[in-house]
DNA sequence: CTGTTAGCGCCTTCAG
DNA sequence: CTGAAGGCGCTAACAG
């Protein structure tokens, strides 16, 4: 490996002329600064971040950790990270817990000992709280992505989970459905609470009972399971629409109702929260909330640089992205 | 921050002796260890990764380098990238060209500057070349995948490209198309040429013309432009089937006959090469030839982590993953 | 079983 | 404008 020693014997100075040449620190001469690139030239000098790191105790290293790297939701906030790290000379570490305690927890360690000089956060839910607070203890700034973690201060993006669920679900409403499902994942998430809670606003707010035996919680993380519909179809007086609180649960309730060989939304309108990339280019089918999920990841990464290169002044910051209703076929006229 | 000195101190031991703890060599009486131990968990301390880099020279991080990280293809090629790093003791540094060779140059220097121990490598095209022959000057071990690169000798995960768009042709000929048109990327990529060359395989075993004026090819790089398709919408003899050589190209495919008022499979039928994640599941719509993304970064990143740690006894190998042809409803018999 | 010495590649500080 | 010395946190090699 050529060092910057190499490169100062070659051309005749001291190491620390070289270092200052990379660098572009201190005065040098017009003359020795062009001799020493050239010589880095030549040898192919490649400057060894790892030391560089040890000596000056930054790395240019952030870490993007999400919870499903198959959703589109997040592989599109993770281009608007990488976009972003790549403009302010950051390079970006990835990780994915997988809505996993466990997994995010080893990839904490990780990023400890990896001394990244800070973390994009999207959490696995409420439980994350005990690794938020791992990063606080060494210092590591961090923002939050996507969901909230109760008792946790620190910067956080967030999207209008409860406003947006409660135009998706009046827009069911709107079109004469008064037996409106809620298909949602564990309350262990904050985007979770706020959409059942958004789904409350829109009932209350159009004089329909919040009825309990219309709401699931769902566990899906080893994948959706048909049969979780079942009790909703089984109802006496059955819905006529559902609310799937995320793409990924829509997704599993489209399969299913196919699997019973209930047409959507001939028999039931279904929308969700969450667009689906290739999928509503493809067929633009599904009435969602779509979230600006570029921007959470864009956004996100510059609140941490600038958290991380001009310290925290202003104390935690929130910043509230809009979901847009966006009406597709998924969602018709209650017949009569 | 905590240094082995720190713990080495409280725990009345050398700094040699806290660092055989930490990594379980030589003989330590159970008695210190379990001390050095105890020191270790009250005062947090977490290993410097840079540090032992440095001496060791040796990083445990791998780099993945993707040419598209909204397409569904790449993002499940690199969740089994993850998996096997995380198996086997690796962290992944994550890049995404863009299909861009300048982006990918950016990439490459980061990756020397971080002393990766290993590339995957998803190279744009063949100007990847110069970058891969950086990597080798730098006896950096990396393994290409999806795409080859001429004049490259390395491992490679590669696609039946060939086969499968034999495959996938001869089953429009099967269901009685004639005049099908081939709507490609741009020739610079190992997997278009291929593409194209099992196209004409499957015409010339059917004795059927190859007729150039069906052969599109397409720079996409700023997304899919619908004029693209009028040269072949305008022909006297229009064709009755087309053969997008990629998920992204199918879009632009569906979405242009869309625009121009065209329905799919009524009007034409069109296939393409690679599955559509989320959209397939949504709507199971396009005949497609499904490639084993999963499989092409967990074996990518298994053959790369062979290289590594038990050097290149046995030449440059090259895995070849069968395609699945998935026949859906975008392709139907020809209408008399 | 444990400690001492030296050095990985680079940069800060202080002298020239 | 340039150089010498010392140290970032860790471990390999050698002593004891």
């Amino acid at each position: 490996m050529v060092t910057i020693y190499d490169i100062a014997r070659v051309a005749g100075v001291s190491a620390m002329t070289v270092s200052r040449v990379i660098n572009d620190t201190g005065r040098i001469s017009e003359a020795t600064r062009k001799r020493v690139r050239q010589v880095m030239e030549e040898l192919q000098y490649v400057p060894n971040s790892n030391a560089r790191s040890l000596v000056l105790q930054k790395t240019n290293i952030l870490s993007l950790l999400i919870a499903d790297i198959a959703n589109p939701f997040y592989t599109t906030l993770a281009r608007g990270a990488e976009d972003a790290a790549k403009r302010l000379g950051y390079r970006l570490l990835f990780g994915n817990s997988d809505e996993d305690y466990g997994k995010e927890k080893d990839y904490v360690d990780m990023i400890l000992s990896t001394r990244v000089d800070g973390v994009l956060f999207a959490p696995a839910g409420d439980g994350s709280a005990p690794h938020l607070r791992l990063l606080e203890q060494h210092r590591i700034p961090y923002v939050l992505l996507d969901r909230d973690v109760p008792g946790i201060q620190a910067d956080r993006i967030l999207g209008e989970s409860r406003d947006g669920a409660r135009r998706l679900v009046e827009h069911l409403i709107g079109l004469g459905h008064e037996r409106i499902a809620l298909v949602n994942g564990s309350e262990d998430v904050s985007t979770a609470r706020e959409r059942h809670a958004g789904y409350r606003d829109a009932l209350k707010l159009n004089d329909l009972p919040y009825d309990e035996t219309l709401v699931r919680h769902l566990d899906y993380s080893d994948g959706f399971n048909p049969s979780d519909l079942d009790p909703l179809l089984a109802l006496s007086s059955p819905p006529t629409a559902i609310f799937a609180a995320n793409n990924f649960l829509a997704l599993g309730v489209i399969q299913s109702l196919r699997e019973r060989g209930l047409a959507v939304p001939d028999d039931l309108s279904v929308v969700c929260f969450d667009d689906l990339g290739f999928a509503s280019i493809l067929s633009p089918f599904l009435t969602v909330a779509a979230q600006p999920a570029y921007q959470f990841g864009a956004l996100g990464l510059e609140r941490l640089v600038d958290r991380i290169e001009n310290g925290d002044g202003s104390g935690p910051r929130t910043l509230i992205l809009p979901a847009e209703l966006i009406v597709r076929s998924s969602s018709r006229k209650r017949e009569r």
